[in-house]
DNA sequence: ACTTGCCCGTGACAACTGTCAGCCGGATAG
DNA sequence: CTATCCGGCTGACAGTTGTCACGGGCAAGT
């Protein structure tokens, strides 16, 4: 029996997946979580009382805690289990993150229902699932991007003005504005929208 | 038996819907549609054969024919089958559009599983079921926005400058800025860039 | 110890943005 | 006809943004 973590914030789209898995003989839905946080807590605690899950399948955009810092959290603290990605964005960045946050599965949300079931036993056999499409794109491109210019960006575009945003990051308001215009000018770009919207769209946030 | 047709791009979510609304054993899922051109090819084929659907649940955003279409399509020829939709976006401008397409539900992904089958139930009966919150924004929250600021704000929220959209829409600069303001005072945010934001979320644009 | 690189910060400057008060011409209505 | 409204324009002002040059601190290599 292969005991699956489910993490997905539409409701509807959890359930539904969660009715999916349950069709399946040697799959147990151990637990459902509609944000990252929440799957983190899921997976840490069960893990502690040892009958934690073998695999966890996440969305990448959640509130909170998104897939990929799930997956990279539960590297770091070394709970043990295998993460699979299932998002409907096919940004090569994305892939690369997840890579390198360690996750053993890429789908995307656009593939055959019954794919989902044979990747988590692929994965929990110890293979690899990733979208093959994608794996090929993923190594093209790179990623300009450190992680303080990702994180000001992505703050930017929520309409943050230098100034929130410093608070937020315990900046200052002028260091801000310099990784915002590192960002401008690595993405080629004129202004913080843009970049937003460019890094954005090629999973780079 | 409700006789259900499903509608939806994404193949994995479709699969899992369909998994979820056949642990009901008063419903049968009799197809299964990957866009909106196909759904309607399904229904109308299956009508002139005497098996069409009770009811079609359907996507909003579609490849060839959007949900919206489609229901504006089942009504005109009178294929006498009623249509949910079942999309991510609480966005009152769509919820109008789909009540003028004359469907008799709308749910959001963000509802729980069990509702979608409750729905359907309910739909089948003669009755509605419009997502609840939604409802009251649809009618209460009116567009404050008119033609100029929707246009303004939707390049502006490009990533063009002032400059920029008045050249594109043979305004002058300062004209631009002034409309920039309005839509900003209007929406009670603080920059253009949350302006944009909010006026997308709530489907003004 | 010395470079090299990265992170964070400063200060200054030009450009852009957001706000406001007010002008003009056309349409509408009393 | 005149009053009023509306769309568009202007000019001015403070605040924000984007750019740049530069300085200090810290870590990793050499």
């Amino acid at each position: 029996m292969i005991r699956v973590l489910l993490a997905e914030d539409q409701a509807m789209v959890r359930g539904a997946l969660s009715a999916l898995l349950k069709l399946e003989s040697d799959l147990d839905v151990v637990g459902c979580a509609a944000d990252g946080e929440e799957a983190w807590q899921l997976t840490q605690r069960a893990a502690l009382d040892g009958n934690g899950p073998d695999i966890v399948v996440t969305d990448i955009e959640m509130p909170k805690l998104t897939g990929l810092e799930l997956a990279q959290r539960i590297r770091e603290r070394e709970i043990g289990c295998k993460v699979i990605i299932l998002t409907t964005f096919a940004r090569p960045g994305f892939l690369r993150r997840a890579l390198d946050a360690g996750v053993s599965g890429y789908l995307l949300k656009d593939a055959p229902a019954e794919q989902l079931a044979e990747a988590i036993r692929k994965v929990h056999r110890g293979g690899r699932a990733i979208d093959p499409q994608l794996a090929l794109e993923a190594w093209s491109g790179d990623d300009p991007l450190n992680d303080r210019e990702r994180q000001v960006l992505r703050l930017a575009g929520e309409g943050m003005s230098a100034g929130d945003i410093a608070g937020q990051l315990h900046l200052s308001q002028g260091t801000v504005r310099n990784y915002l215009s590192e960002a401008i000018g690595k993405l080629g770009v004129s202004n913080r929208i843009e970049a937003y919207r460019l890094a954005r769209q090629k999973g780079l946030l």
